[in-house]
DNA sequence: GGATATAGGTTCCATATCGCAACCTAACAG
DNA sequence: CTGTTAGGTTGCGATATGGAACCTATATCC
């Protein structure tokens, strides 16, 4: 994300995407699930340039998605690793990833998916569900105000409803 | 996103972001799960600058999240609506503003929350799940390659296993 | 102990992108 | 046929990015 935008806290969507929308961010944190724990790591596994890789992991740190300390047998080697906040951003990057399997391949020639470790059972598509388990569509569901609803917020929101045929 | 990322068609998390991941993108697509169809809604719902809203719409229809048509009664007016691709975005979106109200809430305060709309309950938090409905962690998933897969793709993966405990 | 290598950054610069405001064009309204 | 509205495009200054060089603190080697 290019400089800061003038959506102070309207949407809970865009409070996540000033932190996370910024480019490379997203992966650094998918590099983070697949066991990456150091700087060089990082870098060489995105080939992001390294003052931009400072200041995103910085940032990641300072939001609570990530911890950092110095090795204790390396002095040298600093470890970042996956907060529970960040952990919770699972589901989020796998129906991304999922997402993108789904629409972007090109032929159709998917380069790996997603299966349960246990069982080699395939994952289905992260979806929207009711606590019963049946699927949501975005017809299906409704906001209520919350205690932090203000009349800025709701004049954002175009209706509490959302209607995705309506006129 | 800045400018275009060395990362071809690593991962297809990168694949999806190298589309969403632009600042802007994902709010203009919430907008239109809201039920936002015109420039001038766009326009005003985010305060977007013109130009670079017009270049994100392009891109959308581009992608084939949008489509757009101009008005049968009305000459002036492009509509713009969701694809299927576009509302399979839903999940993703509905995940990330989950995540941003339980971790990025200042006070605790949420100023929304989502309902089922027949029933007025409360949504649960999307989850990565098994076929039976069990709740999966990162732990608990793997990758097995697919016929797309590359060399280049597998240098760029760790592991064939999301180790997050790993050293 | 001194030289060298390594991990993790920081600084500096050229370039690409964004925000803003002004301008432009096609379709409608009166 | 003059004015207004919808949907952009064009220039311009501010900002963030990519890349390479430089810096510091800790290990490692001899």
């Amino acid at each position: 994300m290019p400089k800061r935008s003038p959506l102070p806290a309207s949407c809970m969507l865009a409070r996540s995407l000033e932190l996370l929308g910024e480019w490379w961010t997203l992966l650094i944190v998918r590099d983070a699930f697949f066991g990456i724990r150091h700087f060089e790591g990082f870098q060489a596994s995105l080939g992001i340039a390294r003052n931009v890789l400072s200041t995103r992991l910085a940032k990641l740190v300072d939001a609570g998605i990530l911890t950092r300390d110095t090795d204790a047998e390396d002095g040298r080697r600093i470890v970042y690793r996956l907060t529970d906040q960040g952990r919770a951003l699972f589901p989020t990057i796998v129906a991304l990833a999922q997402w993108g399997s789904r629409w972007l391949s090109r032929d159709g020639r998917l380069p790996y998916s997603f299966i349960e470790r246990e069982s080699g059972t395939p994952i289905p598509e992260v979806a929207v569900r009711a606590i019963d388990g049946r699927e949501l569509g975005c017809r299906d569901i409704a906001f209520i105000e919350g205690p932090g609803m203000t009349e800025a917020i709701r004049r954002n929101l175009p209706g509490l409803i959302l209607h995705e045929e309506a006129a």
